[in-house]
RNA sequence: GGGAGAAUUCCCGAGUGGCCAAAGGGGGCAGACUGUAAAUCUGUUGCGUCUUCGCUUCGAUGGUUCGAAUCCAUCUUCUCCCA
């Protein structure tokens, strides 16, 4: 259940309650593909750095350790300790990224395994059973991703087939609830919005899946090479044509800049790779821009990364003991410049929030749009 | 004591007369990363006013040659084999 507290311009402050807790939105979920988070943290590394939802994925799980184990084990949240809210993706970007070798019908898709090259077919229902198997919070209806640019008519096919894929997987859930065979009972379903960077196939594209009344909706299909001034405008777009009272994901999104920018124009909820990817390569978000970890200039740089934050890291650490961790290959470099990453982003979200709750977002936003655009 | 072989740019290691400032790794330096197969990818790595240019470099010194990392002589160091 969604719930409005205040809004400024289109940002909105909310709260988000699921049968695992509440949310407080603007919120960003940290990615725990395979069940944990890359670069060794556990469920309760997150909970330390504020995270408030999990994010992990249909596919990798259901390939490793496979879905019914996991409902065996009582579901992801029994299985990783984690007891907040999980957000499962949907399997459909999969098909996107591991690109080679798909094959969309109608049905679903067909693509290999990037583990051992088997072929796996994946469509609404299998997408669906597999969540229920997984038991999270919120599932993610199975969407195609498509490629950017697409062209036209591709694009308006692979729209009107992803709305009829939406039904299937409302339907599905729905029957695998009423038969007992979700481990979440409580599980909600999000739909995704497509339609490349074309305005009415965005615009058509919403105004139907809206229809179906799910329990929020998502933009997807964003930032995969297409310039961020398009990305904006096309949130915008979408925005006007999302329900006031339903929460609003921006998916795989994005820099620090790209959240400001998106909160600023209605969207609640985010995930991204970035933070603890770009964490294991030694590039730092900080409040006073991007640290290169790696670079010779801290080779005898006693301060800490980040003087403003209260991470583990920050705390007890300096950035040359830091570099010469990620020099010598030291896990623990890997896992505390991820533990900063997502505090970072979980800090910027508390403050995102809190400028709302004041009645200041605008300023903060003045304030930090161009320190985060250019310099994070 | 006798014999054989080797010494290459930060390291390992190709190269045996011109197309060699010298392959390929590693390391170094820098950059990328947006619903995570990837601890991955990219660029760069003798000096110079960094150039279809010049200079210096392949253990040392001297020589052969139009031209040498590559051939010859001597020396130095190292490795292996026989005593």
């Amino acid at each position: 259940m969604y719930h409005l507290i205040k809004t400024e311009g289109k940002a909105r402050r909310a709260s988000f309650e699921t049968v695992h807790g509440t949310v407080q939105t603007p919120a960003f979920m940290n990615v725990a593909t395979a069940g944990a988070i890359k670069g060794g943290l556990s469920a309760f590394d997150l909970k330390e750095n504020h995270c408030q939802v999990m994010l992990c994925n249909t596919y990798h799980l259901h390939l490793r350790p496979g879905d019914e184990k996991v409902a065996k084990l009582g579901g992801l949240h029994r299985f990783t300790r984690w007891d907040g809210p999980i957000l499962t993706d949907s399997g459909g970007f999969q098909v996107f990224s591991l690109a080679q070798l798909r094959n969309i019908t109608e049905e679903g898709v067909t693509f290999a395994s990037h583990l051992d090259g088997h072929r796996i077919f994946m469509g609404p229902e299998e997408s669906m059973r597999i969540q229920a198997n997984l038991g999270s919070t919120i599932a993610m209806a199975f969407d195609e991703c498509m490629e950017n640019p697409a062209e036209y008519h591709y694009a308006k096919n692979s729209c009107e087939r992803t709305v009829r894929w939406l039904k299937r997987c409302k339907d599905e859930l729905s029957r695998l609830k009423q038969e007992g065979k979700a481990v979440n009972p409580h599980q909600m379903l999000f739909g995704i919005n497509q339609g490349c960077c074309y305005d009415d196939l965005r615009v058509e594209h919403m105004k139907q899946i809206r229809e179906l009344d799910l329990d929020g909706y998502a933009i997807g299909g964003l930032a995969v090479g297409e310039p961020k001034e398009e990305m904006y405008r096309v949130i915008s777009l979408v925005e006007e044509y999302m329900p006031q009272d339903k929460i609003r994901y921006l998916m795989g999104v994005g820099t620090p800049g790209n959240i400001l920018e998106a909160v600023h124009r209605g969207v609640d909820l985010f995930d991204c790779v970035m933070p603890s990817r770009n964490a294991r390569h030694g590039h730092l978000f900080t409040w006073n821009g991007i640290v290169n970890i790696k670079n010779a200039k801290y080779e005898l740089d006693e301060s800490p990364l980040d003087e403003h934050c209260n991470c583990e890291c920050c705390r007890n650490f300096s950035k040359a003991y830091l570099r010469h961790l990620f020099k010598a290959d030291e896990m623990l470099g890997m896992r505390l410049a991820v533990i900063h990453n997502l505090h970072f982003y979980n800090t910027l979200m508390e403050k995102i929030r809190a400028a709302l709750d004041e009645g200041s977002f605008e300023s903060f936003y003045k304030q930090y749009v161009q320190l985060l655009d250019t310099r994070i």
